[in-house]
Formats: structure tokens, sequence, C-alpha cells
DNA sequence: CATGAATGAGAGTTCATTCAT
DNA sequence: AATGAATGAACTCTCATTCAT
């Protein structure tokens, strides 16, 4: 929308000036819906959609409410487009790894469930997730375009590990829906799980995540694993 | 204008009539609060906690605003009444069934897991568990109650059962808390799954729960079972 | 209303039986409205007229919510019923006093703040007159009333005492009206700061009635005295 | 839509007028607190504390509900601020005139008298201290507030006027504490007295402020003085 | 007459959104 | 483009009043 570089450098002097200050500016400008997302999610995350005020999310970025509103019309944009823009950031890495690996399968999954731990589960992203479905029913287009763009990718990526068990003898043939879901669920239980002693005072069962995945790892492992 | 007691005690029609009305209206205020439970049930795993306001709630009881907090103080207090009458007493169920259970503990895990499944999972009630999570920061307060009253009954009850399979020499010995976890986790992941398929249009992966669970409890089995 | 016992005296038994019930009925109903003047009074007076819930003066009477209104159609109808009620009462007595008494004026004016002290100041009669002051914007007939049938007969009453000390010359001749408002202030003030300490924690500047008065007393009539 | 940069520098008119706007809005918003402040304590001493509504103060100041939650977050916090704005520097004023007065104490008083009855006695701000007796129990927090911010310093100012009378030999040894208080109480009885008749259709008993407040003192003086 | 369950108009307070500057 | 003062609709909770029993 505002003029490109191209058509601004035929005038050097004040052009120059008005490039200096006007890149800084743009720069700025450009940075904004990044800033603000990111403060977005930061707050989404650890209070809820509800509980997030705008004006907390335009501080934390840095600018004054009304900004906020010059970049997104309205708060369920914000959200949405708070979702879409980590989701599909979350989508581009990691289906690579399972066409790529050479070792046994059960090492795969573990692989594949630290890099994933150390890319998303560990960061502010994996609380989106939760959003996902706490809101679900009040923006259902997102929950679909959760479906679409970040549940069935990795569900087709995990199943296609768990079938190369199976194919290479490593691996009890099961229902690979089912094995599929059993590697997902511990990890969304977790997240859900330390979102809630989170928000405790007496927090009672407290969850180590490294020692929490190994166990339900081996577990797994072992369930899955061919006998005689 | 009611009818004079000299004639009402010679006349018995009109007395039961009297009766009828009168227990019409007892029993209302009687049927009251579950009622209002119902609906409150309803609106919360529906909407939300923060997006469900209290008149929604009488309204769908069908009665007004000020009737409800005739029978409960705030709405804090009647998400706790919520969480009470459905979850709660399921425990104690469970607990029973713990402590009096005969057979293999494999069996009792299974029996446990049907009777959760039909008195909470198959029901609205289990939207609970998910409510929880989604709203545990903006009301911290609720979170610890669930904390109390659910989480850590629930913990124990399926720490004990998980205890006595490895006690009779069933189980692997492993962390039980890692065990119970992944007991919990696969159904907290169905429901958070169903919720949010729930809202898509377009279902690409549809989860069927009594094949879910029933792989799921395979596979842990396979996974807790003592091998030589 | 009701037919009356001479009436029913031609049955004997029954009519025995339903005098008793009746009577005590009747007596319970004649009572209510003072019963209901009485609880409504010290609520009124403890807590304000605001602060008061119409449930709270039915329980203190022994009644239901509905039973007030069965006797005073609004929470305003039964304010001004209690002013009204309490503030005649008050009126009748001690007019007398000033016409009878034979010793010297000082020591009447000593006599009539005693009576005044034990017969309304101690009471809870007394927070009626703050409370008037209180809410006469809202209640101008009120403030009329209280004017019309308090002030001025007590005004009047002080005016005959106080220009009797002139007439004998134990007073010095100064504005009799003056004299009159300083001799109610001291009560007037020390009503309104005790209702003020009582609602204090911590109270710094408690206040002793009778070394209050006596003190006030003794200050008001060195500055009536005539010296030479 | 406002003009550029350029045309700013160069047409000092219209940055004038945008100096002016923007001082008008920061005036509006400097002057904001003042004016609501000043709606505040009209309508409070009117109508009372509990039936002035806080869209009222807001209406009568010009602005909406909401703006005056930006200036004062409660109702309670407003009228704190009401007490404070008025009430407090006028006490500290008084304090001034005692260390410094250096006539006689009779005068002292005198002064004081009029500097207060200027300032405080004569304007709206008088209603203050009735509002607060009259809302003492609903409120005991502002109770204890007005306690401490205005009552207790009060007191201690005209006790140590007092105490200098007595310490120069013009006053009678007496109670400090009492005859401070016979020097509030005719003025406490003053402005309830006014508000009692303000609010008469009819007017039996008209009261003067300054003679009234002349023959008090006067009373008061001829009092304290002493004889041989 | 008496009851108390039910009502619904408001009151205080919050916060997404707007718009003059 | 950016601000932040201002708005007002919406929400929770209260309580005077009504009315079926």
């Amino acid at each position: 929308m505002p003029s490109s570089p191209a058509i601004k450098s035929t005038c050097p002097v004040s052009s120059l000036i008005n490039k200096v200050n006007k890149g800084q500016h743009q720069r700025r400008k450009a940075a904004r819906p990044q800033e603000l997302l990111e403060a977005a999610l930061t707050l989404f995350v650890e209070k809820g959609l509800a509980a997030t005020r705008t004006e907390e999310v335009a501080r934390l970025a840095g600018v004054s409410k009304g900004t906020l509103y010059l970049y997104y019309p309205s708060k369920d944009a914000l959200f949405k487009a708070v979702v879409r823009a980590h989701l599909t950031e979350v989508i581009v890495e990691g289906s690579g790894i399972v066409d790529q690996f050479e070792g046994p399968t059960p090492q795969l999954l573990q692989v594949l469930a630290k890099t994933w731990w150390s890319r998303v589960g560990a960061s502010k992203a994996s609380g989106i997730v939760l959003l996902i479905t706490a809101e679900a029913s009040k923006f259902p287009e997102l929950a679909q375009f959760y479906m679409n763009e970040v549940m069935a990718p990795t569900h087709a990526l995990l199943a296609k590990a768990v079938q190369r068990g199976i194919d290479r003898g490593e691996f009890q043939p099961m229902d690979i829906r089912s094995v599929v879901h059993a590697l997902i669920a511990p990890v969304h239980f977790m997240l859900a799980y330390q979102r809630c002693t989170a928000a405790c005072v007496l927090n009672p069962i407290p969850l180590d995540p490294d020692q929490f995945i190994a166990t339900q790892i081996e577990l797994l492992l072992r369930g899955l694993e061919v006998r005689s």
C-alpha cells in the first residue's frame, strides 16, 4: 500500500532523509504486527482469551491501545491472527525427519519427541493447542483450520513413523490411528496439566516434563514392541 | 381465599388439590438446584465459564436471574456445585471399586475405565475437565478447588490401583505417578480432540471413543505387564 | 373487622377455643405493627435507612418478609411510620416539668437534661434525630413533621426555662433562641459523635455521655450566670 | 485529515489552533478530577452517599460513567477524595493559625471560627460532616478515614488553642476534651439544623449563622473566662 | 392472615472500541 | 501513524416488592 522504495529513489536528498526516517518508521511499522502477535500470544496463553485485556497486549508490545486497533480491527481478529501465525510456523518444521531417518523406529520416535519438545512444547507456542480447544466452540473456523493445518499433518507424520515400525517388524501390528493418539495424548495432557497446576497456589502433584516424557515413551514402546 | 379448615376436613378433593399444589411448589423448590446445575453445566461446557452469563443459566433453567442467586450465592459457587455434583460422587464410587475389587489388576483398570466412561466421559460432565484447563488462570481459586476435590483424589485412586498391580506382580515396577498420568492422558486427550472436531464442519479424523479406549488400555497394559 | 368477642360468646365451647385462638391471634395481629416498628427503629438507627433490608426488619420482628408488606406498603412508608410513632411518644413527656418546677433555674435545666437523657438520649429513639437529618432531603415531609412536632415544642419548652432564668435574675439577658440552641447543640453533637465512633475500629477520641453532659451544663451555666 | 507537518510549520494559526485544541484536551484531563469532585460533593451532600449513583456524578460532571472510573477506582475512593480535597487543607490552614497567633486566646477562637466558617461552613463542603454521621455504619471504613484525617486533627488543633488559653491564665482550667466538644457542637448542630430546615416548606425557626455563631462564642467565652 | 419463592429493575464496575488530537 | 481520553454496553450481584400457595 505505501509507495515502493523503487519509486522513492528518484529524489536524492530529501528522499534519502525520507528513506532513513521512513525506513525506520516502516521497519517499525512492518514489525508492529509481529510484535503485537507475539505479545498477544504470550498473554493469551498465560491468561486465556477472555481474561486478557487489549490494553495489556498493547502495553506489552510497547504501543498504545489505539495502535492495536490500527492493525487488528478487533480482539477476535487478533486472536485468529495469533493462532494462524503461530500454527503455520509450527507446521513447516519436522515433516522431513521421518523420511530421512535411518535407525530403528523406537529411536525415531524418541527423536521426534525431543524435536517437538524443544521446538514447540517448551515454548509459548505449545499453549496454542490449549487455546484452540478452549475456544473451539466460539471460533469453529479456527478449530477447522487447526484440524486441517496441524492435526492432520501431525497425525500423518506419526502414522508414517508407526507404520514404518510395523513394517520393519519392530512394532506389534495395531490400529495405527489409535497408536498415534497414544503418542500425542501424553504431551497434550502434560500441557493441560501444567496450565492447571500453574494456577494453583498449593500444587500437590507437580509434573516434571522430561521425566514425564521419558516414562511415557518407555511405556509406549514397551506396549508396542513385538514379543515372542 | 383457600377453603376454610372446616371445609377442608370434609372435602378430600380440595385438600388433595391443595396438597398437589403445595407439593408442586415444594417439589419445584427441591428440584431447582438440580435444574440450575443442569443448565449451568450445559452452558459452562458449551461456552466456557467466563462467556456464560448468570442470566443465561437462569433462563435455561426457566427462572429469573435473581432466583439463581437464591440457591447459589455467586457464579463461582455455582461452578463449584456443578463440579461437586457431577464429579465428586463418581470418585467416591471409583474409590470403592478399587478397595473391593478381587480379580486381576488389568481387569480392575478396565472396570474403572468403563465406569468412568459411562458416568462422566459419555455425558456433558466430561466437558468440565476441559473447562478447568481452559479457564484455570482466570479463576485460580477454582483451579485449586478442582485440584483438591477432583484431581488429587483421582490420582490417589489410580495410584492405588497401579500399586496393587505391582504388589501382586502383575505390573512392572515403574514410577507410579507417571503411570497414573499415562492412564489419564488418553482420556483427557480424547475429550479435547472431540471438542475440537465437534466444532469442525469437515471432520477429517474422527475418533470412536470405545475403540479408542480399548486400544489405549491394551497398549498400556502391554506396556505395564511383566515379562520374563 | 373480625367479629367482636361479644358476638362470639353465644357458642360456648367452640367459640371459647376460637376466642382463645383468635384472641391470641388478634393480640398478635394488633401487636404486629408495634413489633415491626420497633424492629425497624432498631435497624434503621443502627445501620441507616438504605443499608437496612426489609427482610432483616421482618426477621427481627419474627415475621416473614411478605407479612411486613401486609402492614406497611413500602419501605418508605415503614420509615415514616417509625419516625412518627417514636417522635410522638417523645413529645408528650416533659413539657409539664418546666411549669411545675419551683427551685432555681440552673437546677431546672439540670433536671431537664437528666430527664431527657434517661427518657430519650440513652434509648434507641435518640437515633431518630440523626435519621431525620440524614434523610431530610429525601423525605421533606418528615423534616417538616419533625420541625412542627418535635423541634418547635422542644424549643418552646427550653425557651420558657431560659426566660424564667432571666426573669428571676439568675441568667444574663441574652438572645433566647441562641441560648436554646446552645442547650441542644451538645446533645445533638454527642449523638452524632457516638454514631461515628461506633463505626470506627480504632476509636481515638471516645466520649463519656455523663461526663460530657456535666461539663457542657457547667460551661453553659457559667456562661449564662449574672456577674457583678 | 489534520494538516500535514509541512503546512503546520508555515502556518502559525493552524498550529495555534492545534495547540489550543491540545491545550483544551489536556486542560480537560487536568480539570476532570476537580470537576468530578465538585459534582460528587454536590450530589453526596444533597442525596447522601448510598443514594447517589456513580452515573449521576459522572453526568453532572459532563462525562460518562466509565470516565469517572478513569479517575477514581471506586465510589469509596471518590468519596475519600472529596473529603480530602475539601476538608484536609482547611485543617492544615487552621493548624498554622494556632501556632502563629499572638493575641489573646478568645480572639484566636474567634479567628478560627471565622476562618472555618468562610472556608467550609458556608460552602457545600459543610455537608460532608453530616454525610459521615449519616452513613458511618454503612461505610465504617470511611468513618474511620474521617476520624483519622479530619476529626482527630481538628480536635488536636482546638485542644491546643484551649490549652493555650488556660496556660496564659485566660481560661478557667477545665477538661480540655469537653471544652473542645463544646466548641464543635454548636457548629455541628447548626449544620444539621439547617439541613433539616432546608427540607421544610414551612420553616418555623430559622437560624442566622452569623448571629448564631456570635452568640455561641460569647456564651462559651463567658463560660471559660476566669473570675475572681 | 402468613409465607417465602420468585422477580427484575438497577447499582457498581469493567473493558472492547472509537475518535479528536 | 500514533495516542489515550472517553464511551457505553455488558456483566455480576442486590434487594424492594409481588403473588401463588
